[in-house]
DNA sequence: ACAAAAGTGTTAGTGGTACACCCATGC
DNA sequence: GCATGGGTGTACCACTAACACTTTTGT
């Protein structure tokens, strides 16, 4: 364990590919859902959808080839991303030893497709089975963004600059599969102070129009829990 | 990106050498200190400290190589192990693209050293500068470990199988660096239901004898937050 | 007998939960 | 004018936080 640096076992060493998967969130009118692509046609799993994701380049980290991977196969950029867990399980690919640092991703409004490679949205509940090991992912995403609803501003990043308080609310009654009461769900989220009320109102509904407001800081922010 | 899988490139898709640290932590009389061994002498950090770890083999998992390296380098088994990040900056190793799968580890007491390999425990609040990016492996150790001390029974890793409320309390209040009133910690802890009360008690000790529990449930359980 | 930590209840305040009606708009 | 979701206050209950003394042992 001593001398193994040596230039001949080194590259032995090497024996790993190392990938990135992403699980990117998004609702869609009260349905959390993933995006997928389809595979390659010369992979072990032929017709079937999987996350997109790719190699890690030698000189990049392995958020920088999220991003990249990202915006070539699903021309998504600027997600709110999050590391969310290193799948090293030996035998993930048929084909040989892949580990995959797998992030969580949201973004405010599907927008969907590219031009050539076909993108889908599904709905996290109905998933069908997808390739490799990546159901396995889609749901430690989804727990992660559950777990993190309760006690962050993690839902920032599935809705737009400027919302209402019901769309809020129907982010984490969807997600959570919970119904909160209206008036305590207001008074504890404006409560919280990350919260700003703009002047603008949301128009254009066959109904009296909602409040708008906006996030206050950046990123996800962290409350106290004990 | 489509042909990318034939022989010729595979060989070059291997460039990363693929490694674990773990931050094994335990409670030695309310100090929070983390298992260091010394480097090998041929590294970039002569002389300097650095988290027990080292490569993941072709056929091991990242979780199977942690505990093997924790058995040869510090002799230690048996510790609750969770995934903790995943590090992937470019230059953390001068020698070249090296990937570490970061664990974090907890241990009951202090069961030290090896018969050739030194080991050390050092205090987390007073650290030297460790090799490679290590300062910062631990500080995302100790934050995760605060953190979970609130909403989960983690506290469970660093306890002896029977131990007292106020062993308990004395880990809540030396990691968290907060004190709690003695008689709100007990009912809230016995309220959450995952302790059981033992028919024995501590004796030995120049004081009245205290009560022994121990957790119900294997591994550490999540309460609810909201 | 003394030192040292163990064990135990009550009260006041705060935050959570349950609950029903009027408002502003589009059609 | 009617249907649709938007917006608001209060009363009760549960949990939290503050607080002091007696008990049991070892020396």
């Amino acid at each position: 364990m001593n001398k193994r640096n040596s230039q001949t076992t080194k590259k032995e060493l090497k024996f790993a590919i190392l990938a990135t998967d992403v699980v990117l969130l998004t609702m869609d009118k009260k349905v959390l859902k993933v995006l997928l692509v389809e595979t390659a046609a010369a992979t072990p799993f032929p017709k079937m959808k999987t996350l997109p994701g790719g190699l890690i380049s030698p000189n990049e980290t392995a958020e920088a080839a999220v991003e990249r991977h990202l915006a070539h196969k699903a021309g998504v950029s600027g997600a709110e991303l999050e590391q969310l867990y290193t799948f090293s399980s030996v035998k993930r690919d048929p084909r040989g030893r892949v580990v995959s640092v797998a992030y969580l991703g949201l973004r405010p409004t599907i927008s969907l497709g590219t031009k050539e490679r076909p993108v889908y949205w599904q709905d996290v509940r109905h998933l069908p089975r997808l390739a490799y090991d990546h159901n396995e992912i889609v749901s430690k995403g989804v727990e992660r963004l559950m777990a993190k609803l309760s006690y962050t501003t993690i839902a920032k990043g599935l809705l737009p600059e400027q919302f209402t308080l019901s769309e809020l609310q129907s982010i984490y009654e969807s997600i959570l599969h919970h119904e909160f009461d209206k008036r305590n769900f207001r008074k504890k989220v404006l409560a919280l102070g990350c919260l700003k009320k703009l002047g603008a109102k949301r128009r254009g509904e066959a109904h009296r129009p909602a409040d708008l407001y906006r996030f206050v800081g950046g990123g996800s922010q962290v409350f106290e829990i004990l």
